[in-house]
DNA sequence: TTTTTAGTTCGGTTTAAGCAAAACTAAAAG
DNA sequence: CTTTTAGTTTTGCTTAAACCGAACTAAAAA
C-alpha cells in the first residue's frame, strides 16, 4: 500500500529501548517505535511482525497492551479485513495533559495520609519536610491545568494568525 | 530511644505497594513506607529489618538502593555505631523540582529525531499529531521551572508574614 | 588480642515476566 | 460448506529479579 520505506533497525532498536525505560516490554516497546517511523504510520499486523521479528503471540499481546494503554489504535478500510495499527497521537497527548494530575493527586494523598499519622510533635522538622513537598505537588496539581490551558490557547492563536 | 509507637503493618504494606508500582522493589518499597511512618522518623538497621521481616542481605540492598535514589541518608549519634536511617525530604523535594523536565527533556528529542525520519508529506496529518505533542512538552519543559520558582516565592511570601 | 557489632557480599533457590510455537477461533472468501 | 485469513489463546520454556541464609569484613568494645 503506497509507500513502503521501513525505518531502519537500530533506530527502531534504540527507541525501543527508550519506551522500555518507561516500563513496557522490549517488543511493545519496539512495536511501538516501528509505528512511529514507519510510512505509512500504519501497518498491518504481519508488517509489525515482519519487521520486529518476533512471534504472534508477542505481536499480539504487545498491540494489546499498546491498544489498552490508549496509545495504539487501529483503522480499517473497505473491502480489507486486516486491521491497521497506528498511534493515536491525540489520546496520547490528552493522556499527557492529564498524566501529571492523575499521577501527583494519589501520592498528594498518599502524604496527606502519612501525615494524619505523625502526630508526635517531637520530629516536626521531619513532618515540615513531608508538608513542604505535599505543598509543591497540591500546588503543581492546581496550576497544571491552567499551564496547559495557556498552552492551549498560545496553538488556537496561532490557527487564527494563519486564518 | 524516646518514642516507640510503631506504624501498623499494614498500613506500611499499602504503602509499600504504592512505591512498588513506581518501579522499585518490595522490600524497598516496604522499607521507604516504613521510614516515612516511624516515630521517629530514624530507624537503625535491626528495627527496619525487625518490622519488614525480610533477610538482613534484602534490607542492606534496599537501603542501598534508596540511599542511591537519593531518598534516604541516614544519621549517626556520637558515641554509637550505628546508622540511623531516614527519608531525606529535602533531596526528595529537589527531585520533584526538576524531575519533570529530566524526564521530558529526552522525551523531546526523541520526537524530535522521528520527525526527522518522518519527512514524506504524504501522512503529514500523523506528523502534525506528533508536532503538537513536541509543542506541549516543550511548552512544559519551558515553563515548570517557573511554576517551581512561582512556588517557591509563595512559600518565602508565608514565611516574611510570619517574621 | 579477642569478641561483638553493624552491616556487606556471596551462592543458591524461588518466582515471575517475556517470549515462541502451536493449537485454536471467528469471520470472510471461495 | 470448505478454506483462508487475521489474529488470539494456551502451554511450556528461558531468563532475570528478588529473596534468603550463611560466610565474611571492618571497626569498635571489652
Amino acid at each position: 500500500m503506497t509507500d513502503q520505506s521501513k525505518p531502519s533497525q537500530e533506530l527502531v532498536e534504540n527507541m525501543g529501548i527508550f519506551f522500555e525505560k518507561s516500563g513496557i516490554s522490549p517488543v511493545s516497546g519496539r512495536v511501538f517505535a516501528f509505528l512511529l517511523l514507519s510510512e505509512p504510520p500504519y501497518q498491518d499486523f504481519y508488517s509489525i511482525q515482519d519487521f520486529v521479528k518476533a512471534s504472534k503471540s508477542s505481536i499480539s499481546n504487545a498491540l494489546n497492551y499498546l491498544i489498552g494503554q490508549g496509545n495504539v489504535d487501529y483503522i480499517t478500510f473497505a473491502g480489507d479485513r486486516k486491521r491497521y495499527f497506528r498511534v493515536n497521537s491525540e489520546s496520547w497527548l490528552n493522556k499527557f495533559k492529564s498524566t501529571f494530575s492523575d499521577q501527583l493527586a494519589p501520592f498528594g494523598i498518599l502524604l496527606e495520609r502519612i501525615l494524619e499519622q505523625r502526630k508526635d510533635p517531637e520530629y516536626a522538622e521531619f513532618n515540615d519536610g513531608l508538608r513542604e513537598i505535599l505543598s509543591l505537588l497540591n500546588f503543581i496539581v492546581a496550576e497544571f491545568p491552567m499551564l496547559v490551558k495557556k498552552w492551549e490557547d498560545s496553538r488556537v492563536d496561532s490557527e487564527n494568525v494563519r486564518s
